[in-house]
DNA sequence: CACGTCACCTGCGTGC
DNA sequence: TGCACGCAGGTGACGT
């Protein structure tokens, strides 16, 4: 589910806490917490080490800082890290009290009385318990709203490969974070068709797909997310969406029809107008 | 190397 | 109401 955005949401939800009473959603921040016991309730939610291990090695460990790279959270630990991918489903919640929920697959429980929840009707997320995240985290290609991400370095990767423009997106060792979503968005933004061979973006191209990655990430994080399903983070770019899952209705720039068509097996939204395949259009 | 296919999973909406 | 089907924000292991 989550792409960049909505992991970065998350992030900062657990870092900094969130404001307001508690039935309205108060949360405190986690950072400095303690953990005081750990249940797997789906094992295989555990990548690395086994569920056994990971129960008995994390409780007595402090949550230092919470991170993030590409769609990794990366919780530092007063020894080693944990990291959480959701994949396609996984959600992180704070609480206390109660029972579980019926998708929570790990729930880490502190000191202070809190616990985070990994909810995950899916069961494709997974979670890590590493000296170094760099063990899980070094494939993954640049961070794209970091300056050292610059319109050059993007021009010059696209320019190394004839791969289909977004399937290449999408891979995290290219760039890391963008999904489903993001990347139709990005394309559209840029007017670039999906399945452009990467070397034929021109230069002038690359600059403004550059800018088009960085703005949909940032409105993501501003809004808070797309969270299509997530009512209660209250993520609002979907608002903003301008194709994807618009199939059937009108370009917002030409009126012409969204298609929808697959590519790798994904379902992919664009104006064929907007996005010609063929390079005549003013960028 | 680039691309296609399937697997991993559950839940939801749709149409019959 | 029940049921089959298609669809979903991601990734990794294959085969060609």
């Amino acid at each position: 589910m989550p792409e960049l955005p909505e992991v970065e949401s998350i992030r900062q939800g657990l870092r900094l806490g969130v404001s307001g009473d508690e039935r309205a959603g108060e949360r405190p921040s986690l950072i400095g917490m303690e953990i005081s016991a750990v249940d797997v309730l789906w094992a295989r939610s555990i990548h690395t080490p086994d569920a056994a291990e990971f129960v008995a090695t994390l409780p007595g460990r402090a949550l230092v800082e919470v991170g993030r790279r590409g769609k990794f959270l990366i919780f530092h630990l007063s020894a080693g890290a944990m990291l959480i991918h959701l994949r396609m489903s996984g959600d992180l919640l704070v609480e206390r009290g109660g029972d579980y929920g019926a998708h929570q697959r790990v729930v880490i429980h502190f000191k202070q009385g809190w616990r985070l929840a990994f909810n995950d009707p899916r069961k494709f997320g997974r979670v890590w318990l590493v000296d170094d995240p760099e063990q899980v985290l070094a494939g993954l290609g640049p961070e794209p709203l970091a300056p050292s991400f610059s319109s050059q370095l993007l021009a010059e990767k696209l320019q190394a490969t004839t791969r289909q423009i977004k399937p290449l997106l999408m891979d995290q060792s290219f760039l890391a974070g963008l999904g489903n979503i993001y990347t139709d968005e990005a394309l559209y933004r840029a007017k670039i068709h999906p399945l452009t061979p990467a070397r034929q973006v021109s230069r002038e191209r690359a600059e403004a797909l550059w800018d088009s990655i960085r703005f949909v990430l940032a409105e993501g994080i501003r809004m808070n997310g797309a969270s299509i399903d997530w009512v209660y983070r209250g993520g609002a770019f979907q608002n903003q969406f301008q194709v994807y899952g618009r199939k059937g209705q009108a370009c917002r720039a030409c009126g012409t029809t969204i298609q929808r068509i697959l590519v790798g097996q994904r379902s992919t939204f664009f104006c064929p107008i907007c996005q010609s395949l063929t390079e005549n259009r003013p960028v």
